[in-house]
This record gives C-alpha cells, structure tokens and sequence, in this order.
DNA sequence: CAGAATCCACCAGGATACTG
DNA sequence: CAGTATCCTGGTGGATTCTG
C-alpha cells in the first residue's frame, strides 16, 4: 500500500491531511459536495448552484467524487435524461470537518486579508 | 478588497471554504504549518521534516505564510545566519481544523481507497 | 438534460545555478 | 545557512463543439 510519495509519512496524520487535500482540495470539490449536502441534487441544478464551474469540470468532479465512493448517481431512464447526484454517508460525513474549516474561513480570512494587506505595503516601498 | 470571482458567494461558509482551500490547498502549505505546530523550526530543518519539498517551494510558502500573519519570521544576526520560524497565534488556530481534517482522512481514507479501486475494476472492462 | 471530446492557457511546482 | 533567480514541464481548469 504504497502512497506514491507523499511527504511527512512518518506522521500519521499529516500523511492524511495532505492525501485528503490531494483529493478534495481543487477548485470545486468541496464546492460541489456542500451544495449537495442540502440535498439530492441534478446536474444543471448543480451547475447553477456552483456558479462559475463549466460543464466539463463539473463532469469531472462528481466523477471523482463518484469514485471515491462519496456521491452516488441515480439515473432514471426517462427523455430527457434524469440524473440524480447525492451523497452517500461517506459523502456526509466529510461535510463535518469541512464546516470546522469553512467556520475557522469565516472567523479568520478578515484578519487574514488585513496581513495581506499590510504584508504588501510595507513591502512595496521598503522591499 | 474584491474576492477575484469565487462561486458560491451566496452562502456565506461555502465562500469561506472556497477562499480558504485557495490558500492553505496547495500541495505544501499544511504540512509546514504542522511541521510548525511542533514546535519553532529554521528553514532546513523544516525542509528535513517536510520530506521532498524543494527549497524554492519552502520559501514560496513560508511567505506566503507570513504574508498572511500564520507564521512569523525571527532572524538572528549571525554567520551563517539564523532564521527561526513560528507560528503565530492565527497560524496555530488553522491546526484545529485541520487536524479534523486529518481525523477524517485517517478514518475514511482505506475506505476511499477501496472505492477507487472497486470503481476501476468495475470500469475497465464494463466500461 | 446530461454529458463526451477536443483544444488551449495558465501556473503550481520541480530542477538547477548562483549569492551574502 | 538561508535564501534568490531562471528555466521548464505537467496538470488543472476554462471554452467550445458535438451527441443521445
């Protein structure tokens, strides 16, 4: 069970953090896997709640997703097409400590944001 | 300050998840910020713990830490000079939810893995 | 509607050489 | 030791076209 070669495998968890940031940490995983974690949902009522995605990675995404075992696809075989993403109890689950993250975002990037800030100007003029 | 064009700016935590995965997401950062987390390191002892991070991406990312306010940067004055890094109070703050993170990652993630596989196997000749 | 296929741009990130 | 500067490649992700 070979890990290609990711970094820090002697510690366990961090060996974790960085393979699970390999996997959901693109541009719309997480993105994807919040908005169905209100609810069942299909794809151009996905597309439309993740504003900004193209078809093409939104395609990928739930591939992924569908891969890791974390949303499942229900197809009812009408005209048009019916497909129905959920998340399975996998999927749910992830939605536990992306919300810590998501709530440490909410409480931080401000003050992040003001660093930056305050980072470039006295590097503009001072190098 | 103007957020470039993030999706999903409607719920509030989804923006922060989006914006906050845009900079701890990369390959590299958390696995420094924990390396850090131990305890105050200088830069090669950080590129010793942090296996296979080149020197470049080192120094790409511990100032964009710091650019940030996560890690603080102290120098001694010496030769060969000292440069001790440490966390600061926000950068010790992310290690709560990202050891959440890696709780997750380290309960779920042969169960991912198991899906992958069972997924490939399905797909390679069903197609 | 729900994709598949193709083309393309950008940049994260690796390798290497050089410096104070 | 602690960086900087430069070059280069692979992959992420966008746009577009086509299909059942």
């Amino acid at each position: 069970m070979d890990v290609p070669s990711h970094p820090m495998t002697a510690h366990v968890d961090c060996r974790g953090v960085s393979e699970i940031l390999g996997r959901i940490g693109d541009k719309w995983t997480v993105l994807v896997v919040m908005s169905l974690n209100e609810q069942p949902r299909r794809f151009n009522d996905i597309k439309r709640r993740v504003g900004g995605i193209s078809q093409q990675m939104l395609t990928r995404t739930l591939k992924m997703l569908e891969r890791d075992g974390m949303v499942a696809r229900d197809v009812r075989d009408t005209t048009p097409p019916q497909v129905e993403y959920r998340l399975t109890e996998l999927g749910r689950s992830l939605a536990d400590p992306v919300n810590q993250l998501g709530a440490w975002a909410n409480a931080n990037l401000a003050a992040i944001n003001g660093n930056r800030t305050r980072y470039d100007m006295r590097n503009a003029d001072a190098g």
